[in-house]
RNA sequence: GGCGCAUUGGUGUAGUUGGUUAACACGCUGCCCUCUCAAGGCAGAGAUCACGGGUUCGAGUCCCGUAUGCGCUACCA
């Protein structure tokens, strides 16, 4: 056993005590069952979707039970740091809605970043020191690898225990020389290690848990060679969760194993126990297995990949929302952005993350957009990501209008084209003539089956006869008749009855006319586009083909 | 290896004290509509509820075992 005033020569002397960090973090004035929760994210690199999976959770759980929900930046690892980080997370909390009600300026629970909570952590591991449950380790990381090797070699459980935890049991004097030899050490906890016990706690999730109970004497604080010295993540979460007034402890599946330790932490600090909630990790289909959805591999675990390719928050949130709570898929996107998920109905296997079904969910999104709304948000992103697109949107604004308002015509079925606005040029840039490059060959390989000749035959008398009628259907009918004059059947409907009597169906000369115009195979209806464009420039885009034709046959 | 968690059609789930042909959404296929693609309408395929035992008159639902997947087993979180 350490004596006191040996223990306070390890710490900085103005180090307070306990009692001094209970009174200064009070307990919250807030309703009964208000839930306090925190995302606790580490700046190791950029923010995961599963982050904003469990983010979104508990920040709705925390407003809908009148509590709150905090952000606290988990950066005690400081050397697999990655610089830049931090950026990328704000940017990210931003997008999705998920930031911080709590920050260092407007409460009084903080700091928010564990490496300016190094006193918080000192006071504790003394503490820990003073009544026994830590103890000084000077074992070197390549001892403590030479020690794995052996128990792996030997077949028993790895870890710091049991005859294995050499430095449990040093004398004071002990430590005191090898303090003096300058050797560094870190503060492990010294675990009950007794005969194995089992140890059972309620998931708030899962329910019932039981497993054996810990035996292993982990790191508290790290090597003291670090300034400032910092925790582990199981003694960061021992302290800081109690002392930010924490009331549930959401985090991914992979911590139930460490919930011995946890347990036995909050023990030993003399601290209540705090409800825990552990969520299924997002997955993905590898070939024939799923695993979990990882940072190296998969780039929609990015969540830069969503803000960059302009999937809409709200399109990924009520996705996510839905994976955690399946009753949400089915809402409207207003309900589910305003209705309390809960614990219980949370599934316990982790889920698909599906692409092809967020696609979807962000067609459907994009389509229930206002004109102004989904305007605006194209703007946004187009600002970032596409600036030629932003300036000629903003130059255009009415144009722009009328895109969006064209798909969102009352009582027509909603078009369902865009799935993220990284789209939008792909789709509706043919309305911009200088984002369009004109056809001018022929033979391009988009008017098959149409021949050459047949396609310059089409543009010549389309563009000759042309009318800007301001009628829909008047408008198609120059299409039907250009399709008759060629032979062609002037509805769909009578060449499938009897395509021999046709030289082609009508679908092949709008078609013909579509690329001239669109470049696309797929596009807005014709008589959309054409009074988009207004009658110059379809006129310039269909005579670029006959153009064309003039100068090869000369 | 040890410990833990999971396993219902392609995907997400429902199936709350065990009780008739396992339900819903999305996806998929076909047809209709149609100038393309969507949207919309109609119809359809697709699950021996991971596998094997057991309890029971009866099990997706309870018990045991097995397999598979995932996680933890770090001075990473």
């Amino acid at each position: 056993m350490l004596t006191a005033e040996f223990i306070n020569t390890l710490f900085e002397a103005e180090l307070p005590e306990p009692s001094h960090w209970e009174s200064y973090y009070p307990q919250r004035n807030l309703p009964p069952g208000a839930i306090v929760t925190r995302f606790g994210p580490s700046p190791t690199g950029f923010l995961h979707t599963g982050g904003v999976y469990v983010a979104t959770l508990g920040k709705n759980l925390a407003h809908h039970s009148g509590g709150s929900y905090f952000i606290r930046i988990e950066d005690t690892d400081q050397a697999r740091e990655v610089p830049g980080s931090r950026e990328q997370f704000a940017r990210a909390f931003k997008y999705f809605d998920i930031e911080s009600d709590e920050n260092d300026s407007n409460s009084k629970w903080g700091p928010y970043e564990q490496s300016n909570r190094a006193p918080l952590y000192h006071t504790y591991a003394r503490e820990l020191l003073r009544n026994g449950h830590a103890y000084l380790c000077f074992c070197t990381r390549e001892e403590l690898a030479q020690m794995t090797e052996k128990q792996l070699a030997a077949k028993v459980q790895t870890g710091y225990y049991g005859s294995w935890a050499r430095c449990r049991n040093l004398s004071q004097a002990e430590v005191m020389n090898r303090l003096e030899a300058a050797k560094t050490y870190t503060i492990r906890f010294r675990s009950p290690n007794g005969p194995p016990t089992r140890v059972a706690y309620v998931d708030l999730i899962r329910g019932p848990i039981e497993q054996q109970d810990n035996v292993n004497d982990i790191v508290l604080l790290k090597s003291s060679d670090q300034s400032p010295r910092l925790p582990t993540y199981h003694f960061a979460h021992a302290v800081d969760d109690p002392l930010m007034r924490v009331t549930l402890v959401l985090r991914g599946e992979e911590w139930i194993s460490s919930v011995p330790v946890h347990l036995q932490l909050f023990k030993a600090l003399g601290f209540e126990l705090i409800p825990y909630a552990h969520i299924a990790p997002l997955m993905k289909f590898d070939g024939a297995s799923r695993r979990k959805l990882s940072k190296r591999k998969d780039n929609e675990a990015d969540v830069d990949f969503y803000i960059r390719s302009g999937y809409p928050a709200g399109a990924v949130l009520h996705y996510l929302r839905g994976l955690a709570n399946s009753r949400f898929a089915e809402m409207t996107f207003e309900e589910s952005a305003s209705s309390a998920l809960s614990l219980s109905e949370c599934g316990v296997a982790g889920p698909i993350f599906d692409l092809v079904k967020l696609e979807s969910i962000s067609r459907e999104f994009i389509a229930q957009l206002s004109t102004e709304e989904a305007l605006k948000s194209l703007l946004t992103w187009a600002r970032d990501y596409d600036p030629e697109l932003a300036e000629k949107l903003s130059r255009n604004l009415p144009l722009a209008r009328r895109i969006f308002a064209n798909e969102r015509q009352p009582g027509v079925g909603q078009r369902k084209d865009l799935a993220k606005w990284e789209e939008f040029r792909p789709a509706y840039g043919l309305y911009f003539p200088e984002l369009f490059p004109l056809i001018s060959d022929p033979s391009d390989s988009r008017f098959a089956p149409v021949k050459p000749d047949m396609v310059v035959k089409l543009a010549k008398d389309f563009a000759d006869s042309y009318r800007h009628e301001e009628d829909k259907e008047a408008w198609f009918e120059q299409i039907r008749r250009l399709a008759a004059v060629h032979g062609f059947a002037p509805t769909a409907g009578q060449y499938k009855k009897n395509p021999e009597n046709f030289a082609g169906s009508i679908s092949h000369v709008s078609n013909a006319i579509r690329i001239a115009l669109t470049g696309l195979r797929q596009s807005p209806e014709l008589f959309l586009v054409a009074h988009n464009i207004g009658e110059e420039e379809l006129l310039r885009r269909v005579r670029a083909l006959t153009r064309s034709e003039a100068s090869r046959s000369v």
